[in-house]
DNA sequence: GGATGTGAATGCATTCACAGCA
DNA sequence: TGCTGTGAATGCATTCACATCC
């Protein structure tokens, strides 16, 4: 088995691993049988030797002369990520971002398996929402054990998120997948992962203002057709 | 006016620029006046120094002996950010994560209004779905020009991702939120901003691995109470 | 005294360039 | 020849530490 010091690999590269996962399992599609760190790093914008040192980090997976087998390199990564078995998930908040996870199947088709929801409004407990019914989150801590769960989506309002962040933590739940726009403080042995849509539209409006800046110190010579 | 150069600003630099935001509009409703860059980083777990650097990157914003004026901030973040206007969006899909999106109320709060809504089903178009109602693709250019928009947020299958990406460049668009798993390849002056959950979720698997395979380390010698 | 802003020092990530293997 | 894996060199980001100002 590979065996790599998860603390000596830089953290960009756990994140570009996803990406060389997506390529990869593209160009198994195309039933491509062997790929270079050449063509991955292309296809994703990125240099071959970043490729390689990425995935050196993680094991010897490659074959000098012929490059990596995508069967094996996929099944590989998947491994390194832990998308080579079943996640049960539960979730809490049963808002309108709530029923969009219910209802996104690419959680199934990664590996993650929403097997429980829950929810603070008594008006929406014991109503089915497709397969789900929503339970109180008095419920949480019996469901996590009869179910084995160890991650947790929030999808609760920003300021209900550090309390149920907290309710997770205190059951044992090992990773969780925060929505709320707020950082959220828990235990080192606690994994969080966030989608912080906030930060991401700022991010998206600086770059914008920049180019649209920029151009302005070029004053617009209109030069069209 | 402040004046940086977008070159010389750090990426990371920039996204922290949104965390301070809100930490500082969490300050101002507790009513704190004055900040110093000690207090501000604790709130999100960095170290004093870096936020004075970040902050420097784009200005001289505070005051010796005194800190920072919370107000005064908070405008100023703001207006780098390209957030202390409306910025007019569309949204192209309707589907479960389309209509999440619409009736997500964080967007307008942040100053992003959705103001339009394409989808390329033919069943779904011209149906109204809350305040919106859903056009054409082919509506896309005249809609643009109408309404002034300069955002558009993609909402589709992965496989349709890229093929409205192009639209709306050709639109002359100037910025994407995307939500679907792929990596747009856009031109440089489009501005790209993705929220990537199988990436995400991936990421969480890993850093919960790790502490799994970490613990299995140490047996688990049960030393609970 | 109490705080900022910033050059200098450190630390981390990427890129280079090449030895070594199929 | 074609390609990987990797030490060495570079480049970028963070942290230190201190001159400066209220």
């Amino acid at each position: 088995m590979e065996n790599f010091r998860p603390e000596a690999v830089p953290n960009p590269a756990v994140r570009r691993l996803s990406l060389y996962l997506r390529q990869l399992e593209a160009f198994k599609r195309q039933d491509q049988r062997t790929i270079s760190s050449k063509q991955l790093g292309e296809s994703l914008a990125l240099t071959d030797a970043q490729v390689r040192k990425d995935l050196a980090y993680f094991g010897q997976f490659g074959h000098p002369g012929i490059g990596y087998r995508v069967d094996d390199l996929i099944a590989r990564v998947k491994h390194i990520l832990g998308t080579d078995k079943i996640w049960n998930v539960l979730l809490v908040g049963a808002g309108n971002l709530g029923l969009a996870l219910m209802a996104y199947k690419g959680f199934e088709n990664q590996g993650f398996r929403i097997v429980a929801v829950f929810d603070s409004d008594p008006g929406k407990v014991n109503t089915g929402r497709g397969v789900f019914v929503i339970q109180p989150l008095s419920e949480l801590q019996p469901t996590i054990q009869k179910l084995g769960i160890r991650l947790g989506i929030i999808a609760v309002p920003a300021d209900s998120a550090q309390a149920v962040a907290d309710q997770l933590v205190a059951t044992g739940i090992q990773g969780i997948f925060n929505f709320a726009p707020v950082s959220l403080s828990v235990p080192s042995h606690v994994g969080v992962s966030a989608v912080d849509l906030a930060v991401q539209l700022e991010q998206l409006s600086f770059l914008v203002n920049i180019h649209t800046t920029a151009q302005q110190q070029v004053p617009a010579r209109d030069a069209s057709t």
